[in-house]
DNA sequence: CCTGAAACCTGTCTGC
DNA sequence: TGCAGACAGGTTTCAG
């Protein structure tokens, strides 16, 4: 999925507009259509309707990689997993004929003033859940990397408590929310650390050089807004900046080593093998 | 507690 | 050209 720096510009987008999207805070829902049912995490395409059509749009931030909508009474939370997308668009051309959704629609929100929030998701992994208290669900993840009240401290005792992979360990979204696969691998080799690296043997000078690599990648990956990959375009820039992402058999831009790719935890992961050692 | 594998899905690309 | 297999920005669940 888009990762915290995609979901962050397509949040961005529809709190403030940017990015070619349409902001949607201060709309009127006027219908809902679930068209993929288990997109659908809570509720019914019936009870949803019922509840959420003529509240407005509140405001749109981020948490983790969730989409946090807030509405006048409730919170629309969607994660796009793999992926998903969200785009603003019109339900009707110039001459009033109605526009199609796309073939990958799995859900939709149509607005009083034509236009319509389009969750787009070919895989079918994303989820939208719809809740009072938002806390259900955004109260499991671990702390934001990107807010200041994390320090160097804090992340190594939480690193040191536990005896797992280091990359495994940080894709944990209850360990610290918002790092995929991209930007792990990123951030792990700005650090100078093995994907493998057990976690109780990082050292408090590597965690303060980790949690800054984190929040260095992903203040660009941001800055770029987000990278994008495969078939998915979301406007993203930050795949041409990519330093072990997918470069395997290409040289690491430090010392010139083949970068490789390996399996951990089922996911790839690319890394320098001269840059990137075990303590 | 930790690790790995499978499941949930469709699309794209590679190699035979 | 066709087809099998690998692989893809994620998460959950289960076995060992």
């Amino acid at each position: 999925m888009p990762e915290l720096p995609e979901v962050e510009t397509i949040s961005r987008g529809l709190q403030h507009g940017g990015n070619g999207i349409c902001p949607i805070v201060g709309k009127e829902i006027e219908d809902v259509r679930v068209l993929w049912e288990r997109t659908l995490s809570n509720g019914t395409e019936r009870s949803l309707r019922k509840e959420i059509i003529g509240q407005v749009i509140r405001s749109v931030s981020r948490r983790g990689k969730f989409v946090v909508v807030t509405l006048e009474s409730d919170t629309l939370l969607s994660h796009l997993r793999m992926s998903g997308d969200l785009r603003v668009e019109l339900s009707h051309d110039s001459l009033g004929k109605s526009i199609p959704v796309q073939k990958h629609a799995s859900l939709m929100i149509f607005f009083t003033d034509d236009y319509r929030l389009a969750f787009n998701d070919p895989r079918k992994f994303g989820r939208a859940w719809f809740t009072h208290d938002s806390q259900d669900i955004l109260g499991k993840l671990g702390p934001e990397p990107l807010d200041l009240s994390l320090t160097a401290a804090r992340l190594h005792q939480m690193l040191i408590r536990r005896k797992r992979q280091l990359k495994p360990l940080l894709m944990d979204q209850a360990f610290l929310a918002g790092l995929g696969n991209i930007y792990s691998d990123e951030a792990l080799h700005l650090a100078h650390l093995h994907p493998l690296q057990p976690s109780d043997r990082v050292t408090e000078e590597q965690t303060i050089q980790l949690l800054k690599a984190i929040r260095d990648v992903l203040k660009e990956g941001i800055k770029r807004n987000g990278a994008s990959i495969d078939w998915v375009y979301r406007g993203g820039e930050f795949q041409n900046h990519f330093r072990v992402y997918q470069r395997d058999g290409q040289p690491c831009a430090i010392c010139g080593t083949h970068i490789q790719r390996i399996m951990v935890g089922q996911r790839s992961t690319h890394f320098c093998p001269y840059c990137q050692r075990i303590n």
